[in-house]
RNA sequence: GCCCCCAUCGUCUAGAGGCCUAGGACAACACCCUUUCACGGUGUAGACAGGGAUUCGAAUUCCCUUGGGGGUACCA
């Protein structure tokens, strides 16, 4: 059996869409699973539209997602070029031979001509396709027409009886009539070749064996599949996936919030989770465990077991997840990951350790890296911090609290052991059942006084931790200002 | 207009004729845990779009309707 080859062919006129990535991924997972090649393409046929920086962002994003390539633009292959726009010069060739074997004909109709046509078939209520008036171009009427200066379109040539199907990996059979099909150009009067004959071209040249792509290019499958056969290629196998749809269900953009990958991770989404959540829609775990990474999820990936329907786009769930990713990814890489959204701190008043064990403990409640921003700012600060207004007023200005402060400082703050986590827990602990026994104060009441004074919230990390970090000095210093 | 695809809780889905009183996850709600916020745990509520047909039996097969999506370019 020939090796399985896969292909992802984005066009760089846009950031690396999230929609795209989870076509790379089905068949990523479907090369893996196989055992098979990952070739990257890039189309940069249009080139008004495309652009370097664009493509750039391919290459990033789908490396930060795990989804990395055998064969394309930038690390080579056996049957390159990878890139759209290198290979101008081989499609004419195969668009001569289609003409010779009478598979396509030059068209010398004009934009005019052709808007012209459509539009009479709308007000006739027909089905507008074109009516393949220069199919049958005698070789003196083409003459005439090239000696006036007009430069022919080719079109192919689609037979107008019968029907074209084929057995589609995720939707079962597919097919539909000839004659629903109109003759279409191949190669465009500028000479540069159109998307359905670029494709085609490519991935036989490339042998790519199967193409995973969205259930959009359905109706394109159907003339790729009459070039192949007037080529006398072996045709690949297709399967088309259901779309991803915004909440109001329609096509997602940008108006529904982000839509590049990159975009995803300035938001503070982890790649990790993102790629593991877009395998979510339209693929299920047999074992009832949606946690995965990639590799594991290839294990347990069947292309006819993804779902044909299309799926929305929630947050929610994405939320959630990254929230998982974020409780269980390693610390220090962590760090790296969190520091961007860091940068409003000076991050050297911390050591990297310190660094760390903050990071550890303010981790959990976070959906969004960037959550971090607003979690972690008395950390930053030394002996100051900022008080919210609310705080100062219903707990600090407390006659309660300002006794547990007093007696904080007066009687206790220097015996404490600051680096020692399990002595500095139970010497809060003291403080807690004193206050309780001898005055009747609520443990929750004591701690929220300490809380409030030294990181200037109600609520944050746990306590212990924090003042550990803190250390002895910006906790007395922030101690002793809290008192009135 | 014409062609094509799709249809299970709000969302992602499990379900390939009896294992379904339809399972799980997220979200929601309630309770528990707790020095705060959370995390976590337990539980509650919530769906087979509608109508026919086939069958002893249908979420599962077939047909129609409805709804949603896609295509209909010398864009990709």
């Amino acid at each position: 059996m020939n090796k399985i080859r896969v292909r992802i062919a984005p066009s760089p006129s846009g950031n690396l869409h999230i929609g795209t990535a989870r076509t790379a991924l089905f068949n990523y997972l479907f090369a893996k699973k196989h055992n098979g090649d990952f070739i990257l393409r890039i189309e940069d046929t249009d080139l008004e539209r495309s652009n370097e920086a664009y493509t750039q962002n391919i290459y990033d994003s789908l490396k930060a997602l795990g989804l990395n390539w055998n064969e394309g633009p930038d690390v080579g292959g056996d049957y390159g070029p990878y890139q759209q726009s290198e290979r101008f010069d081989i499609y004419p060739k195969y668009a001569q031979k289609l003409i010779d074997e009478g598979y396509a004909y030059e068209c010398f109709c004009t934009q005019e001509e052709l808007d012209k046509e459509k539009e009479e078939s709308i007000k006739n209520k027909k089905p507008h396709k074109y009516s393949g008036k220069c199919r049958n171009l005698s070789e003196e009427e083409k003459n005439e027409l090239k000696a006036k200066g007009i430069k022919p379109s080719i079109r192919f040539k689609v037979p107008q009886e019968g029907e074209i199907g084929f057995e589609d990996l995720v939707k079962g059979e597919l097919k539909v009539n000839l004659d629903t099909i109109g003759d279409f150009v191949i190669m465009k009067s500028n000479g540069t070749p159109t998307y359905n004959f670029a494709v085609v071209i490519d991935d036989m040249e490339m042998k790519i064996s199967h193409i995973i792509r969205g259930e959009d290019h359905i109706s394109n499958t159907y003339k790729q599949i009459l070039i192949y056969k007037a080529l006398k290629a072996q045709i690949p196998k297709f399967g088309h996936l259901g779309m991803i749809l915004a909440p109001d269900r329609s096509k997602l953009s940008k108006r529904h919030g982000a839509t590049a990958v990159s975009e995803f991770v300035e938001k503070g989404y982890l790649t990790d989770a993102l790629i593991n959540f877009v395998a979510l829609l339209g693929w299920s775990p047999t074992d009832g465990n949606e946690i995965k990474n990639v590799d594991e999820i290839a294990q347990d990936f069947r292309i006819s077991e993804v779902s044909s329907s299309n799926s929305i786009f929630e947050y929610d769930k994405l939320n959630w997840m990254n929230g998982q990713y974020i409780k269980k990814m390693e610390i220090p890489k962590l760090v790296e990951k969190i520091k961007p959204f860091l940068s409003k701190y000076n991050l050297s008043e911390l050591t990297q350790q310190q660094l760390e064990k903050m990071v550890e403990i303010t981790r959990e409640p976070l959906t969004l890296l960037s959550d971090i921003t607003d979690e972690v700012n008395y950390f930053f600060g030394g002996k100051n911090v900022e008080i919210e207004e609310n705080v100062k007023n219903d707990v600090l200005n407390m006659e309660v609290s300002q006794k547990v402060l007093k007696d904080i400082l007066d009687n206790r703050i220097d015996n404490w052991h600051f680096d020692d986590e399990e002595k500095l827990h139970d010497e809060l602990a003291d403080l807690r059942t004193y206050f309780k026994e001898k005055e009747g104060i609520k443990p929750k009441q004591t701690m929220w006084a300490l809380r409030a004074a030294v990181t200037g919230k109600t609520h944050g990390a746990d306590l212990v931790a924090v003042l550990g970090i803190l250390g002895y000095d910006n906790v007395k210093a922030r101690i002793k200002s809290a008192i009135n």
